[in-house]
DNA sequence: TCACTCGAAATTATAGGACTAATGGAGCGG
DNA sequence: CCGCTCCATTAGTCCTATAATTTCGAGTGA
């Protein structure tokens, strides 16, 4: 199958359009059972250059899905060693193979994260940060009104709060929390009605304004294992 | 100058020694006044062909470091869009710009995870899983009598109490853990006679052998405290 | 029979040239 | 002054040739 011919978003050229290819493809275990094709074979197989090949093979191979050695053949890696904070790697898993516990694992580090990243804002965050998680904040409350952007406005909320830990490990969650939610909305859209409560988004917000980092974990944790007794409820339910 | 004259470790081939030179140069600041050198201008410089120069510049690109935009050129991404996660770009960071800021809020990342992580592990840890962690313990204990071995010891400790948390995104901070203890001994190393308290760690074994998750937590969440005071004491030391 | 060496084959690694595509800017025409 | 066209620049793609590495097995000698 030629890469250009295939109906979704290719990427901005072969080589990010095999990227995504091959990423998905490995993730979804499509190659447990068989072993990964040779340079020469995926060359032909997808109708591009050798060169194109080799650069979509060295970008898995960066993400951790990958190594190759000569006479060995190009390999992939046991999934513990892939780089799950990888958007890349983290989307083709949460759109691909998408799972109730690959969902609950996700929010187990999220009770870890969120809740000191909110005790952290209170703590460190400048002005301009709390405005934004404000204008979150806000968001979510006219989210609520017209029913529209609820996701989105969600993120946002989340993301907000990320950044103005002002450490740049938390703000590395960004993208992946921003990922995570935005994927799991299938899943989150079977329980109609089930919106996120903002009485809960608002004390986060209150205690970060007033720098109380002790009530920021506390009001952020809340949030998390409310969403976490959601899935539960689910997997039980099955 | 070329790449095979470097004194160091060039990693296997041409491509990932190019890697290793991009990538510190990149995250040490050199491209911030000057432009990121073109295709064709590395591969003179570095004496290496266009082929690997690409695939050195895709492997970076997949890391989050650059991006690429014919006519454009090759430019270097803002370091908030860098993947921390990534043990490279960890590593480059803390070998070649390393700071006490960078270790605390490594550290404050740390006071989120690793307690997290030990309540799973007293919830989740199978016999292997805890016999690893009682082995990483008596490891520590060995290291402390003869005096060797304890930074390796103190690593394999914390490394398996993530392991055992049976959630692969903990397990994913292994290798960012193992890096950033290992490359910041020779800010530890300062502490003549500092060494991991042993006390501490056992009571978090303790309460993952017990399944007591609450004090497994407390346990590991005072270690970390620790390490933290000791630094935010340099910080004002200067 | 066993172990050891050495050669051949497979596969990635490297080099380099030719051409294509995209894009930003200069210059030209209205 | 505006807008269009064309050109220069740079990454993208394709191709071919050769080198380096490592596995496997054939052969060889004890």
């Amino acid at each position: 199958m030629a890469i250009e011919e295939r109906g979704d978003s290719a990427g901005r050229n072969l080589t990010f359009g095999m990227l995504e290819v091959l990423g998905r493809a490995i993730v979804t275990g499509a190659y447990e059972t068989e072993r990964f094709p040779t340079e020469a074979e995926l060359a032909v197989e997808h109708m591009v250059s050798r060169s194109v090949t080799r650069e979509a093979v060295k970008m898995l191979t960066a993400k951790g899905l990958l190594t190759a050695r000569p006479r060995k053949g190009t390999t992939v890696q046991p999934s513990s060693s892939w780089n799950l904070f990888d958007t890349d790697v983290l989307r083709w898993l949460l759109e691909r193979k998408f799972s109730l516990e690959l969902l609950r694992q996700f929010s187990e580090l999220r009770i870890a994260i969120e809740p000191e990243a909110a005790a952290l804002a209170a703590r460190e965050a400048d002005a301009a940060a709390v405005a934004e998680i404000r204008s979150g904040y806000e968001r979510m409350e006219a989210a609520e009104a017209t029913g529209q952007d609820t996701l989105e406005a969600d993120i946002g909320f989340h993301v907000a709060v990320l950044n103005a830990s002002a450490n740049p490990f938390y703000m590395q969650f960004r993208d992946v929390v921003a990922t995570a939610l935005r994927t799991s909305i299938r899943f989150t859209n079977r329980f109609k009605g089930r919106t996120a409560s903002l009485p809960a988004h608002h004390r986060v917000l209150a205690a970060i304004e007033a720098g109380d980092g002790g009530a920021a974990r506390t009001a952020m944790a809340a949030i998390i294992a409310d969403v976490m007794a959601m899935i539960e409820d689910s997997e039980r339910a099955g």
